[in-house]
DNA sequence: TTGTCGGCGATTCGCCGACAA
DNA sequence: TTGTCGGCGAATCGCCGACAA
């Protein structure tokens, strides 16, 4: 009888029987929320994407450096700024969210219209969190990936986030279910997921590795499972350890620059919008960042000396490392086409000598904490961020690990206020609340 | 003994080991050389790339039209021309001939240096052919595709191209060889190549699955085959009946067209190279074309009801059509951006009227071979183009199938000096001398 | 001459506990 | 709790003529 409820779901592959059966009381709205929550998984959890209607500073600097990671090749200081400022404040018309058909990668679309400082109606429509997230991540081991069997999944997660195993008769030696599981790409994959083994553990047999194969993946990469919405569906997503290179060849270097500065000038002459593609994973730093969190940041006096802290995506399981160092300069980067721009004018030296970690000699100001500064000043910029650029809540959802806590409890050097305006796991909700409370 | 040859054979897959002997008298210029033709015959017979040199004219709406194909979007009307003339006059100052690593579709970096019509010294350069192409194609099959089993391949070419296999000795039942096949994108694939069956026939075997398989090769695909410089070297390209389709998702539509515009009003401007990146097969017509082309083909008078034809990329083993029309209208495609520009000028109707081809109902007085005009006027500007942009033998290489000759003997309407403003591969070489001696 | 197929080894895939770590 | 491995079915892969077309 296994048998036949196996052969049965197998052919059950063709894509459009589930589409017609849809599950009573699942929305497309609901769908889109566990899609974008998803997204911000595979994205990482330093990654930011602001939200339809906020308002933001754009830095064609960091833009021409994505262009930079896209091309392998060293900007062309014979290109202009074609008059353009370092920093265009914008307001978000558009935003969505995507990822290669072919690596997973994780981009976003981000439609920009040039404004003034002037003329601000509504400002920040937060984006309703509907459903919670219930996921986890595990970073492939080589059996994981192996041809040679299925993949190992964490009891503890799987039992809170999978739906559960039927019944857990003790007379039947293993319990298993079949799991149909989306990813961001649009495509269907289908799991067998059984409890066994002595000690009994979670694998994903029958259909892992088809799906290994196809995406290519490779021990370190890792996979986040989301509870779906269907009562068999999750979502599966993709972070890769090493990213798929893939060079693009449809415009040389220049060209693509000049696109993007021409782009973006007309688009301020006409007041018309404009968009950017923004890819987290190549991108060293946003070049689209909350209006508010720029400008607290150029508040603070940087001098030369002045500690701060940085965090970083690591991509392992905590997936940020905190990094700390000290200003060593405030200096254009490039002075001939950008002058004033604050795009990475601070000239840093990192604590940390060996690190595997390749950290930037310049940062800009948004990017970091600094030390010894006011902390109730710190606080205001913490929270209006915060509240902008993504709801708190929203980012305990994404990160339920609690060793994520024990990280934020060992460093145990600054205030909760400075620690908030990137993300500050280890605040409860009622710590949450607090802060709230101080916004206004 | 044959077990012991296969096992050392794969276990020198290791590059490295090839590379440490090279075969004795082989120069890097033989292999560039041969990449060459092999690009060539990847790309299609209809596909012409200048030579370094080269007088050519750059038609930036063609350039915006392969955008266009690369994005499937549709041409932003609101884009100004940047005061671009609809057609450049360029010194072509370098020519890479390279292909996807993911797809192996050929494409090629040209880099064009704006001039004006003064200041020419040694024009056209030609490039000698210094090994003659020994080459064939085979359309794969459904068996050649599947995972069932090898490849058959055309006893004649074999033969012809092959390395021979050993000795042929009758009381031996089967004889076999390793090849070592380098392909465009630099990669090396092994396959033994069988001769066995009854009746016996030439079998691509072991490797040869992988190899279709890496490729994702599916029947229709063709697989070109070219006698390499070592003594069991071959080379291997590939010619998909169906684009894999890569959507570009480095910057937008808009972006990319403003990039390639501005770029090359900037390279006019301060009269510096710039470089511009051409898919044959993304492109229904080639936007960098041979000055003398262009001039003669703009000579004529072309007016409504006037008959003509166009030699079209059919894909399949002559890989060439023929197709007749008549021009209906002449008149500019977008006056308002390109006013007077002669890209796709001439609006044409197709005597043919179930056509699996596509055909564009636009075409650029450069593309077609009017019917009906003075043909020693014609023969003058044919034998000069073809000088310039491609040694008539270079063609001749390239297509050593006699079921062409049929074809263009089967059409049997027009003089030599008019078809041979393309190509043709009806002539003789007799023939050919004749052409070349009244080019002076 | 060459495309497809049935037949059959040979090889890999992939499920299963047994062990540690 | 979970990563790796040996063991072993089972399901492909892939080589071989036999046939036509």
């Amino acid at each position: 009888m296994a048998m036949e409820a196996r052969t049965a779901f197998q052919n059950a592959r063709s894509e459009s029987r589930y589409k017609d059966a849809p599950v009573a009381g699942v929305s497309a709205d609901d769908h889109a929320d566990l899609y974008r929550q998803l997204w911000h998984e595979c994205a990482g959890l330093t990654i930011k994407v602001p939200h339809l209607g906020d308002r933001v500073f754009y830095f064609p600097q960091g833009h021409i450096e994505q262009i930079k990671e896209c091309l392998n090749d060293e900007d062309d200081t014979s290109i202009p700024n074609y008059h353009l400022p370092s920093k265009i404040l914008c307001k978000v018309v558009d935003v969505e969210l995507k990822a290669f058909p072919d690596s997973d990668e994780v981009f976003a679309e981000i439609g920009l219209l040039p404004d003034s400082e002037e003329g601000w109606g509504s400002i920040s429509r937060s984006v309703p969190q509907k459903i919670p997230a219930n996921s986890f991540r595990k970073v492939l081991t080589t059996s994981d990936a192996s041809s040679h069997g299925g993949c190992c999944l964490p009891k503890a997660h799987v039992e809170k986030t999978f739906p559960p195993l039927g019944v857990q008769d003790p007379s039947e030696d293993q319990a298993s279910q079949f799991l149909v599981a989306k990813d961001l790409v649009g495509a269907t994959w289908y799991f067998q997921h059984i409890y066994r083994g002595n000690p009994k553990r979670h694998i994903l047999a029958n259909g892992w590795n088809k799906f290994a194969c196809e995406k290519k993946l490779k021990a370190g990469d890792t996979c986040i499972f989301m509870r779906g919405l269907g009562p068999n569906e999750i979502f599966v997503g993709v972070h890769r350890a090493v990213r798929m290179q893939k060079r693009s060849t449809d415009l040389t270097g220049p060209a693509m620059r000049r696109g993007i500065l021409v782009n973006a000038a007309l688009a301020i002459d006409t007041r018309c919008p404009f968009t950017v593609i923004y890819h987290p994973r190549m991108c060293a730093s946003a070049f689209v960042v909350s209006y508010d969190k720029v400008m607290e940041a150029l508040k603070v006096n940087y001098s030369p000396e002045m500690g701060f802290e940085m965090l970083v995506d690591g991509g392992e399981d905590p997936e940020m490392k905190r990094f700390s160092g000290i200003i060593t300069a405030k200096k254009d980067i490039d002075p001939a086409r950008w002058p004033r721009s604050e795009w990475r004018c601070l000239k840093v030296q990192w604590d940390v000598t060996s690190s595997g970690q390749l950290l930037p000699l310049r940062v800009s100001p948004w990017d970091i904490l600094p030390l010894g500064l006011d902390v109730s000043h710190m606080q205001l910029s913490s929270s209006v961020d915060r509240k902008r650029s993504m709801p708190f809540k929203h980012m305990i959802h994404y990160n339920p690990f609690s060793r994520t806590n024990e990280n934020s409890e060992s460093g145990g050097l600054q205030s909760q206020g400075l620690t908030l305006s990137v993300v500050n796991p280890g605040s409860s909700s009622c710590q949450d609340e607090t802060i709230l409370a101080e916004d206004r």
